[in-house]
DNA sequence: AGACTTATGTCGATAATCGTCATAACGTTA
DNA sequence: TAACGTTATGACGATTATCGACATAAGTCT
């Protein structure tokens, strides 16, 4: 019958599940030293978990001599996230398991501009439309994941102040969708998210990491210490609007002059370059031209890459990150934006903080922000917390 | 009100204890709806914690209609900590307790460079004079916060390749002071001690503060998201080698240009203002300077202040601070520093990042060091775990 | 003074955890 | 193939920890 498991002392079952939370298999034995605990007891809180099927058996293990242990491993198919990318003319809906794998995922051209309700209204039915493709009910979407691009006070899931967001302003984006959905709604600033996939995919062991998005806009998301940072208001991270050197007195759009965004963003580049009589119309236009080795797209796209480094090396003195990972759509550009992101951050920063440090192209690319928006779902759904809720739910009834 | 908070299910004593770090006196009853456990429960685990001296009846609850509460605190004369702060040529040792109230300190003139041996040697003799002085055997101090004028890899408490500390790159400081005291022994970055000792006297509700401190060198201590950040080799918040607009081509100790720290520290401003004729030898020259008006030296500061204020305007973009507080011997200069900080920071901020920012001085000045260094002790005296091994000591005989 | 209210400590009841033991599942050896 | 050694597992009684109720203490109010 139901008995009454509560785990009052020590290792809850939520936190003894973070030990699954690696993806590797582990014996009971195992997890019995690990946490101090009887074998007896963490069977018993193993039980829940497999019950909740969050766990499951995995490979058999080899023998040692004796009866062969049983293999426990976190199973990625338990329960699905959602996670979905807005970006200022496009966004993307997906689905995602447990271990961060995308499921299905679908895009549309969709002004950011329209407003929340129309938006918002479009990724709900279009994640009931991905959920009964996929054979599921509403029920088992335990949680969603929102990037949007402008700063989000991400404890309240409310833009603020977005400067491209109109009508987005304080709009209380999880009430609304908790409207069609139960699920937890996590809203955050797609560099961030996009920050996030990044550290999923690529560096899931690296502490301290930068992920700048060069494109339309100039971003970035830190992760420092393990966590990610988003500052007193949510907009830690906002280097766009940071003056260089070579910004002189260009506007921008901000208000101000000198912006690493008036000089280093896609459309400052394509302005220049039109300037000097290059027929370019779009970033894709620029891209190409790179591509066919057009000297002055090079040249631009190298000198935007100091002006970035500029702002990065210091962000090496203030951070010390471990890694710098550059995406955007400026970033596909070959190397020559990361070319002149480096010059510049290695002619500038002490030895200590420059010598360990990898300034890398981003691996994720344009998947990072969907990725990343599972990954803010995820890292809610296997929290301790939220675990030892579930737990606690399956047992009353 | 009958909402059964299980989330704080499994509430050791250390973790029950931790309610008791805001300083208020709490009652059973309240702690026990707060955790969820019953009444009992809570005073059998806070009986543990009044046998240690941790905590202890405080002045009686004014009765509600019935028998008053007994209302219960963190008993702050427990136990004793140490906080010692070793500048370039100075150096302070200190005792505290819990409160982070100094009970003791002394100072002396000591060069860093004469390294570590010499430096800890002075610092456990003292610690040990200071300790009797109040009484006090070795076994009442329980942990050692050591400030060190350069970057510290605090997760070991060696020194990394600190520019002004000959002999101390890599020495293993608790080591050596476990030779004498069986004290935990916590090392970090003189700065990031006094951001923590401004926190703990003047913001200890503010999660996001920065700490500038403007003397001999000019570094920051950054606190994010509730905790220091150290970076990937300890070096976070390095910002006196950033590039600064009016830097020039000034040459800067580090071998670089431009640096901020060659134009707005005190060496700097003093260099200026003699080859201006004025007549300063050091930093308090230069502080009386400014006392008497002399405009030279009021401008030099304000400048120093904009040169500040240009890198900490990138700070502010990127950490999203809620407070900068600006501290060491340059800031003693009445408000001309902070003015040339705000100035600059507040017309290169993005609206949403500067309009509930505060630019304030130091209220701790001097005593940031030491009191910061014994908050480091404190923070790891009272952490839930190593409250949880002193009762399970305590238990055991 | 007596009724009422609220906090506290005690103690039996109950639930959670532990430790032991019989058993299961494997390899190895006779 | 059977017997044996080895190691993991589940079951169950023993042990602890926690709970909930109750009697009592310490106040206020009438």
């Amino acid at each position: 019958m139901a008995e009454i498991n509560r785990s009052n002392f020590g290792l809850s079952s939520g936190r003894l599940f973070q030990i699954f939370r690696d993806g590797q298999p582990h014996t009971k034995a195992e997890l019995a030293e690990l946490s101090g605990l009887a074998r007896s007891t963490i069977s018993l809180r193993l039980d829940q978990l497999i019950s909740l099927g969050l766990i499951a058996p995995s490979a058999e293990n080899s023998s040692t001599g004796g009866r062969p242990s049983a293999q426990l491993a976190l199973n990625e198919n338990a329960f699905v996230v959602a996670g979905v990318d807005f970006g200022a003319s496009h966004a993307v809906a997906s689905l995602a398991n447990l271990g961060g794998k995308i499921l299905v995922s679908i895009e549309t051209k969709r002004q950011i501009s329209d407003g929340p309700e129309v938006c918002l209204r479009w990724m709900i039915a279009e994640l009931k439309h991905l959920l009964a493709g996929q054979g599921l009910s509403d029920d088992n979407l335990l949680a969603i994941g929102i990037g949007l691009p402008g700063p989000v006070e991400h404890s309240t899931g409310k833009p603020a102040s977005p400067p491209i967001m109109m009508g987005w302003d304080g709009f209380d984006v999880p009430a609304r969708v908790n409207q069609e959905f139960k699920a937890k709604v996590l809203v955050d600033n797609d560099v961030n998210v996009m920050a996030l996939g990044e550290r999923h995919v690529a560096y899931p062991d690296v502490d301290h990491l930068i992920f700048l998005k060069a494109a339309t806009g100039i971003g970035s998301g830190i992760i420092s210490g393990g966590q990610l940072q988003r500052g007193a208001q949510g907009t830690a991270g906002d280097i766009g609007h940071v003056r260089v050197s070579s910004g002189g007195d260009v506007s921008c759009h901000c208000g101000n002059f000198g912006c690493l965004e008036a000089v280093a963003s896609a459309p400052a580049i394509i302005k220049k370059l039109v300037a000097e009589g290059l027929p370019i119309r779009n970033t894709s236009d620029l891209i190409d031209a790179t591509r066919r080795a057009k000297v002055e797209a090079i040249q631009a796209i190298r000198q935007a890459g100091r002006d970035i480094g500029e702002v990065l090396s210091t962000c090496v003195s203030l951070i010390n990150p471990a890694v710098i990972v550059i995406g955007g759509s400026l970033s596909s550009a070959g190397e020559h934006l990361i070319a002149g992101v480096r010059e510049v951050v290695y002619a500038r920063s002490m030895p200590l903080a420059s010598e360990n440090l990898s300034i890398v192209a981003s691996r994720v690319g344009r998947e990072g922000g969907i990725i990343g928006a599972n990954v803010l779902a995820i890292e809610h759904v296997l929290d301790a917390e939220t675990i030892d809720l579930m737990v606690e739910q399956s047992i009353a009834r």
